[in-house]
DNA sequence: GGATAATATTTACGCGCGTAAAAAATGAAA
DNA sequence: TTTCATTTTTTACGCGCGTAAATATTATCC
């Protein structure tokens, strides 16, 4: 137990007989000086507990070991999944990572941007909000520190970007749809914040072109992040208007089909794949909770591990190389069919 | 647009025509300076785009003004948005939140308390993940920063508790099940970690006692934090085994019953309040997938704003008056019974 | 045991800013 | 214009730590 309060590190290299540089030397890599002296470290600091000063620390660094990660929206499970990921990809490689949410909107983004550069970020890994996103901001963050992209792209912004292929993706579960019965209608938002919401469509188009059918666009007005009211509510008149020419509707993510399956629920319009049933939807995202819907819903999977892993190790190897990649990278990696109950 | 790169306040001094101390004291508090000066220190600074150093900043002042948030699980959209809400309130008081998960797991919590330690925050509002909680981490911040916890209760820690009351929560939406049908049946975890699924019972006791019907509890196994998948497995099961001896059940929470309901449905029975529906679900806390269940979930929304809020303004009174209330106070806010389909 | 390499200690400076004290400038009121 | 209070400037020190250079101490190997 601790005998008095350590104020700094010259009190805790006196009482702990080690000279302060090599005390700092080993808190900025306990590797960095040998074993028997770190055994001495170890045991008194966790006899007196004391910790540097974070502050003082940073200050002297010109560059810390901080990592910035900014996502569109935490309160989304998906981003809040991805976003958690990230942060431990972090933390195993000896970051420190800061996880910031833009809540939906241009101006937070643009707050978080510059509430990070005032923290020196050694890297920052930005899934941006898209067509909204502040791009002056995002500019002069990029020329202080490594910016890498993950989930939306925007073009020629940062050193690099990691996502899903939605041509790929999207193509799959066509596909799939137009093999195991009707071929799919399409629900989407009229006006999409995210730019992958615009690659889905165009990868929906192609994609039932190449199948030889005729596709079919239905898109909801309103904007924000309200996804499952609105998907509940426009998807909800058109069901009630039997505007779909196919009993098959495969919408651009999983919220808006948690709220279209809520509304054919109390439409009482049975949904699934079974004999029986009137309609089948279909997602994109693979939500936590479309397991859960009634029925469960029929999705591709994002492989957000890989995604976050390889955002963050891009990152990290331009951060430790010291030099940004040549060419800027776009990686992509494939969605996953999860076949449930719902198509 | 800037013409050079200013290093520091000197500089800054220099090209502004300010002496350092009064920018000093404009950053402290633009409010502490003459009106002109503080016009001509904002005419410089947008042109200049100069902004301080935080880690100097912060080496130097005892006590800095960041707020640590703590929550037990930011994926869980409750936490989600009561987290939030307590963020908004620190920043509009012009505090500096920093608002971290426990990922569920008491190492975390713990984890997340030291860290903040060495952020020096002015305050910390915690919602603790409860009887798994780390007493000892807990209280070796309290010592060093005021503390006030907000959710759920641990008996004698921190300065003071907001939360919801349970007992007017559950006794009120038993008391509509009543009315309004069979007497509920309770379901719940068999292990919980938060606090609150314990008052919850009690009240589920006493609020049958008062009404003269006999209280039937189901507990399920399992732990961690999955509840929509114990609610679905073992609720499932339970259901389909046919043990509760009244219509109706209700769940300790929101997550619990969005699971139960998922397993009704697939079971093929009609969950509702109306005629020809076999059983009523009824949950706790308004999930905001609440809505759009199937059917709807009628549950007892918290009112977390007025937590939230509550929780942020005690804080920093105590951080402004630099003095404990003599007696720990624990406020509870009531709950307001949201009446939607599936009950 | 001695030579050599690896590691630790001593000493000293600087980072960017808070802040105190004394002197100077400014503003408002008489 | 004088007077006095308020604000700003000047000067100077310290915070806790990173880090460099020179020196002293270890460990390793023949």
């Amino acid at each position: 137990m601790p005998q008095k309060k350590i104020r700094n590190m010259e009190e805790f290299a006196a009482i702990s007989g080690i000279s302060r540089p090599t005390l700092s030397k080993y808190f900025n890599n306990p590797d960095s000086v040998r074993k028997s002296t770190r055994q001495r470290i170890e045991i008194a600091l966790d006899q007196h507990d004391y910790r540097p000063n974070v502050y003082a620390i940073n200050q002297n660094r010109q560059t810390t070991r901080n990592i910035g990660i900014i996502v569109p929206y935490l309160a989304d499970p998906f981003f809040n999944e991805i976003g958690r990921a990230v942060e431990v990809a972090c933390i195993e490689a000896g970051y420190s990572p800061i996880l910031l949410s833009s809540h939906g909107k241009p101006d937070h983004e643009a707050e978080n941007l510059e509430s990070l550069r005032s923290l020196k970020p050694a890297g920052v890994l930005l899934a941006p909000l898209g067509r909204e996103s502040n791009r002056k901001t995002i500019d002069k963050i990029s020329r202080d520190v490594p910016l890498v992209l993950f989930d939306a792209n925007i073009a020629e912004v940062g050193e690099a970007f990691i996502g899903t292929d939605n041509a790929q993706s999207v193509g799959l579960i066509v596909e799939y749809l137009c093999r195991s019965g009707e071929p799919p209608c399409f629900f989407e938002m009229k006006t999409p914040s995210n730019p992958n919401a615009n690659k889905r469509r165009q990868a929906y188009l192609a994609s039932m072109e190449r199948h030889g059918f005729t596709p079919h666009i239905f898109q909801a007005e309103g904007h924000g992040w309200g996804f499952e009211e609105i998907g509940q509510s426009q998807g909800g008149e058109m069901l009630s208007r039997g505007v779909f020419p196919t009993n098959t509707v495969l919408c651009s993510n999983d919220r808006l089909a948690i709220g279209m399956l809520s509304a054919a629920y109390g439409l009482g319009i049975r949904v699934g794949h079974g004999s029986g049933c009137r309609l089948r939807i279909a997602g994109q995202d693979d939500h936590p909770f479309s397991r859960f819907t009634c029925p469960s819903l029929t999705t591709m999977a994002q492989d957000y591990a890989a995604i976050a892993d390889r955002a963050a190790s891009t990152l990290f190897r331009i951060i430790e190389t010291n030099e940004s990649p040549e060419t800027r990278a776009e990686t992509l990696f494939d969605g996953r069919l999860v076949m449930r109950d719902s198509a």
